[in-house]
DNA sequence: GTTGAAAGACTTTAATT
DNA sequence: AATTAAAGTCTTTCAAC
């Protein structure tokens, strides 16, 4: 009856729960009950405690980019120039194309993910960034892999 | 009168709209209405519109991997050799520590975001996508720019 | 396209197992 | 920890502007 080394306390409700709200987070407890074999209190009582227990850190929409105007995305690597480290940092924060920025290990400083209406645009920002790094960028053609939910059970 | 160029028909009612369910999608129409300035039934039609224009592509979960027992990330770029193209694609869909990949242009064909409950893990996974491909691995300190929602208004 | 009111649906609380 | 029932709240519809 012990648990797992990998144990991470999610059972397969909970996993029910996760999946639902990872498919539609606006879903009205009385759905996600059903999702999950369990009466409307108990689903929200299950809710608030993975919310409590920080595993989901947040409901959020996803916004489909080319709707709002931005066709183009690129992955830009980024190799700041010695001592310009938190200056590109602050350009990245500072501008909204940038949609998300990872701080990695390795000659790359960071790894952003910016979106942009055309490749006049794209020039424009990374003429900015490159008066204070070395870039590297790729163009996303496809996204074999949308954004999903890790394993959600280890070792049970 | 005349809408610019770049205009996207997102209004600043829109955009509040969509920055309160970027903070918190599972917010009531109540709730959305107060932020947005507008009566309940205003705010369900204009939730409504959003997701049919697909401008809203989907309402979805953030989920913290580390406290679910994943607290190592990494970025992986991965160029598969000669004709091991789809292979590796199966590969890295198969692999549920995969959470996203993009195909991008460049040298490398993916750039994928991996996450792992230990480097032994990672190395695990690694060597099964290194029997087709060669990678290039960095793993995530920080993450300055969490996802956030592009520019929401152009050109008005 | 927006408002306000009413009917209906959902959520939450509290007592119970 | 889960269930049922009831009270409270929210959502949706519809008539009106």
């Amino acid at each position: 009856m012990s648990a797992s080394p990998n144990d991470n306390g999610i059972d397969d409700i909970d996993q029910r729960i996760l999946q639902a709200l990872a498919d539609n987070a606006r879903i009205s407890l009385k759905e996600l009950a059903q999702a999950a074999g369990l009466s409307s209190p108990s689903a929200a009582e299950r809710l608030r405690r993975l919310e409590e227990r920080r595993i989901i850190a947040a409901f959020t929409i996803d916004i489909d980019a080319a709707a709002l105007g931005y066709p183009l995305q690129a992955i830009v690597r980024v190799r700041p120039l010695p001592g310009q480290l938190h200056v590109v940092q602050h350009i990245i924060q500072d501008t909204p194309q940038f949609v998300e920025c990872d701080k990695v290990t390795g000659d790359d400083c960071f790894i952003a993910r910016l979106v942009v209406a055309s490749m006049a645009e794209l020039d424009t920002i990374l003429d900015k960034v490159a008066e204070k790094a070395e870039t590297s960028t790729s163009m996303v053609k496809a996204s074999p892999v949308k954004r999903r939910l890790p394993p959600l059970s280890r070792g049970r």
